[in-house]
DNA sequence: CCATGGTTCATGGTATACCAGATTGCGAAA
DNA sequence: TTTCGCAATCTGGTATACCATGAACCATGG
């Protein structure tokens, strides 16, 4: 037929709501929300206008997004975009330790050997030195290696919660990782693992991960004030009733 | 100022959606999903004037329930609660496991000695024998045991994960506590965890509640078919691109 | 100038109307 | 009798209008 009409991908079952969602859940993610000034402040006619369409969709996005822990909606006040407090962030390492945890004893028992390989060679791209000198690229292998792991697992559910947790690590991560000093334990951390892995002790490739994302939750909580700056580091957010949910 | 007007605490900011969303929850709780010829069908129309509202906060609470997993939406074809699949049900307990295996641990080094105490009470409430003789009684302070680990770790957002994981597992637990012979196990499995807590042994503490609840996990996995029925043993629920969320 | 009370406005909650896709059932044709 | 097709209808998605409640502002009186 010659030239076609490029019509985009084509919404296969495309859904307002949906695209809505992950465009404002991209959104606050990019935003930096741990520096005073931002505006987290979002209104529903406004972006309902803004984006040419009416306010269902946007509401049920945004219901979404509060479901998720990502926005405080506070009825005749407004929207606004949640700053998680200090032991928020805290606890939500712990949970990702348990997690990824689990998840490494389950990858001895049922990842191929073959998989184990894959773990390795994401393991190894980066070696002491270069992960030091290329931070951010580190940064990216440091966490497709994690996501491997949770993948190895082999369990869904795991995966799912994790990530979950990890687009709300995010904000603070971006702003953690400048701290080159810990790149290099982090390397050697990530060896030991692979190891325990590949030699299926379940027991080892726990306790190790474990204490990995441990070594995060002490960080985090050692420097918070330098991570989100003095004046923010002792607010408390809304009490909140929250949320977390699962399959 | 001596007598004062005593006006009732009133429905601090009660919503609709909110309470559509509780009465709906507990419905589907309250029903068994795993039983051929229960109506898994849901519509917002009759629900709206079921209930004399609208359909705007039927569909909120329904959207949230979704997301959560407890229903499954199909555009233009209708809502249907979800039953679960073996496999899901297998997942959610291998997060349970690494989730209160967890907690135990933070209990451990957490926890006051009173707590424990309060612990050991909720485990020692019944003995070997009678909690075969009074299994339904046995079960609520089975679960009230576990909460209370959960509750000792002091992270709450690993009790709303828990919790919310419970919610899903109530209709299996149904099913599947009949069995008395894993009564006794149990009460011993209990017993254990408890010294390890008392004695804030972390290690241990863990390596126990992780074993003990992967013993109801293998349970499962051999009686899935007792405990849902031929028929349904073997029905993959949609694949679904699900969920499972956090604060 | 300050305190009190009311009016206006902004904003999320709810109700309702309309749209489009999917199902179902019936009737006509083979 | 079976099969195909069309239309009535059911159902979730979207748009829009209205409601109720806090907040902000203003006016009035001390």
């Amino acid at each position: 037929m010659g030239t076609q009409l490029e019509l985009k991908p084509v919404n296969g079952s495309f859904s307002l709501k949906e695209h809505i969602y992950d465009v404002l859940k991209t959104s606050i993610m990019n935003l930096d929300i741990y520096d005073e000034g931002t505006n987290l402040r979002m209104d529903e006619r406004t972006l309902a206008d803004q984006l040419g369409i009416s306010r269902t969709p946007i509401r049920e996005a945004i219901m979404r997004l509060e479901q998720e822990g990502f926005v405080d909606i506070q009825p005749r006040r407004g929207v606004f975009i949640r700053r998680k407090s200090l032991n928020e962030i805290l606890e939500m390492i712990v949970v990702w330790a348990a997690l990824e945890s689990m998840a490494a004893r389950m990858a001895c028992l049922h990842a191929t050997d073959e998989e184990i390989a894959e773990l390795r060679r994401l393991g190894t791209k980066y070696t002491k030195d270069r992960a030091k000198a290329e931070l951010s690229e580190y940064s990216e292998a440091n966490i497709e290696f994690h996501l491997c792991i949770l993948r190895l697992s082999k369990t869904r559910l795991i995966e799912t919660i994790a990530q979950g947790l990890f687009t709300h690590l995010k904000a603070v991560r971006r702003k953690a990782l400048r701290d080159t000093s810990r790149a290099d334990r982090s390397v050697v951390d990530h060896m030991h693992i692979i190891e325990a892995i590949e030699a299926r002790d379940a027991g080892l490739a726990e306790e190790l991960v474990r204490e990995h994302t441990m070594r995060l939750h002490a960080y985090i909580r050692r420097s918070w004030k330098f991570i989100v700056g003095e004046a923010l580091a002792d607010q408390s957010t809304t009490p909140q009733t929250e949320s977390l949910q699962e399959t």
